[in-house]
DNA sequence: ACTTGGCACTCGGAAGTATGGAGTGCCAGT
DNA sequence: ACTGGCACTCCATACTTCCGAGTGCCAAGT
């Protein structure tokens, strides 16, 4: 259907379009790459690749713009992820590791990505679900507070207050401190209901009522901390490119949650690098942007997502190794930590 | 200099350009505020206003739009502060108390003002600086690591991995905790160092190292949690406003923790809600937007700031009306929490 | 000493009118 | 199957015109 001079037709129109900006024609393409046939030919080639559904023009007589369609066959076939530079390496190598806790990797990580796309990075914190727990404090804070601490293998720490029903002697708080240590080291926090499920049996008759406040929270915590925290840095590159109108409603969409967990959403199949492109995206605001998203996590263990949105006309390549790039060194800066 | 019609023809200038955006003319403002007299008159006193550098035409023959210095004049003298709805208050009230821990109050807290005055809003974190000591904690995580956990009376929560130089029995652990506890509880944040200085002569010689390096992570914590974190949310509201080429600037702006400080920087006088206009904001970017800043503590004691950015054209009695209100809830919040 | 109606004047923005050129599609020739 | 040539389309740009909102000023009125 497409011979290869078509397919390098495409894949030069689709080049010189995300570096120009400008529709693009069939003279500049025999004159930029070379093709070894005339304008004539080219010309044919494009309508062809426009009948098909690859390329667009925005009037009569103007030059082609590659579609949505025509970009996913660009990265399905026609280009090869860019690995980054040496200098590129070493800077995302000192930026991240001058991190010291959960906030600060996952702050760094997010602008890095940014400044190194020169668009819009997006990270999700590491999946609680998906992690374990490393290790359970209560505090006591006041009367009738108590502090829960939950510390996770992957360096995530959370914490809530408790309104205990009545005052705990130190020696009970340490007590059930012990037992949820030794119940849940270790313990996937799904399968942490379950662990804990006979835990108020285990306590001293009058201990009882505040174990289960305590249980109560805990498992709140889980559960409310179950929708991931995602960030984003690198907004002001939205405002060199011309969206149609639609800045807002990306901004908008970048102010939500939902659409950011959506976002990310499923990566595909299990390749490395995964790319939404136009109105491949679920959300209405977000049809003309495209998302470069990869996995990170530690060992063969996925943690969490991270990837980059930007206009569809965006360099897929280098957006995607610039992806890939960070993913990995995040997880090994994860993985050291 | 300026009599009172001078003043009643500035306040409705300005209300006039806040509300549609566009110059207003002499004869739009008789028609639409009843001032007593003819257009011609006011044109003498917009003239008269212009010469003093509260008005200004963008070309000739055209409206008149206020200047900074206009603004701040209606600012100081011709505004007062407008306070919320009685929906508008209960919405903040349910909108605020469901937040269970200090980063889902700022959180929401930024989320509610942007969407209040449908611009920016800016949230500084509870000094650390200013608040004591509640708590602090030390948990064993691997052999050769302690997470140390500090826990402020105005909620924040701040840890960090400790690298020991040897083992630590879990008596030498519970020891120390106590140490630390006695000594730091309820003490300021800025008297720490002094506070610690000489609890290496007060543990067994042998933990001392261990104590040491302990301590070091502390002090570390303290000085690198010193520079305030801030969030923003409500960015998709400044899309709608037109800059004049500055959206990029804007957001750049916003994006920098360190422009963000000084954007939040000194409330001048202790007045309730002090307001920033235009030029003399002390950054480039935002030489066009102007800034509604107010503090919130608990009680009498100030904890931190939050507030709005928006275009200099701004409805300045309604923003400052709800900056204060939010201002006031959220120390209600932290108070009771 | 203010205020007012009248009037000439200015100038930006909208709407209309050329014009040049980039790019196309098609066709006949190699 | 490719190429050069050619007529055609139509966007972008620049230029002109024109309308009207708004001004500044002045002479007359209170």
């Amino acid at each position: 259907m497409l011979d290869d001079r078509k397919l390098a037709v495409l894949r030069a129109i689709v080049e010189d379009y995300v570096s120009t900006n400008e529709p693009v024609g069939s003279k500049a393409l025999v004159e930029g790459h070379n093709l070894g046939v005339s304008s004539a030919t080219i010309r044919n080639d494009m309508a062809v690749l426009e009948e098909q559904g690859y390329i667009h023009q925005p009037h009569t007589s103007a030059g082609r713009v590659p579609t949505d369609k025509g970009y996913r066959l660009f990265v399905d076939r026609l280009s090869t992820i860019k690995p980054l530079s040496g200098a590129e390496r070493r800077a995302i190598e000192t930026f991240l590791s001058g991190a010291y806790d959960l906030d600060a990797v996952v702050g760094r990580t997010v602008r890095l990505l940014a400044q190194l796309t020169r668009q819009v990075a997006v990270v999700q914190y590491p999946s609680l679900t998906r992690s374990s727990v490393r290790h359970v404090e209560l505090v006591p804070v006041a009367d009738h507070r108590l502090l829960l601490v939950l510390i996770t293998n992957t360096g995530r720490v959370e914490q809530r207050v408790i309104e205990t029903p009545s005052h705990l002697s130190e020696e009970s708080i340490g007590h059930l401190r012990a037992l949820l240590n030794t119940c849940l080291d270790g313990c996937g926090l799904g399968e942490v209901p379950n662990a804990v499920a006979d835990l108020p049996d285990r306590v001293h008759p009058e201990d009882r009522p505040v174990t289960a406040a305590v249980l109560s929270v805990l498992l709140e915590t889980l559960v409310e901390k179950h929708d991931e925290k995602i960030v984003f840095a690198g907004a002001a590159n939205l405002a060199s490119v011309d969206f149609s109108q639609g800045l807002r409603e990306v901004l908008e969409a970048l102010e939500e949650q939902v659409v950011l967990m959506r976002l990310l959403g499923e990566t595909g199949d299990s390749s490395t690098v995964t790319v939404r492109i136009g109105t491949e995206n679920p959300d209405e605001g977000l049809q003309s942007t495209s998302v470069v998203v990869a996995d990170y996590g530690v060992g063969d263990m996925t943690l969490a997502r991270l990837g980059v949105l930007g206009p569809t006309r965006m360099d897929y390549p280098g957006t995607m190794g610039a992806v890939r790039a960070v993913a990995r060194y995040v997880g090994q800066i994860l993985a050291g930590s």
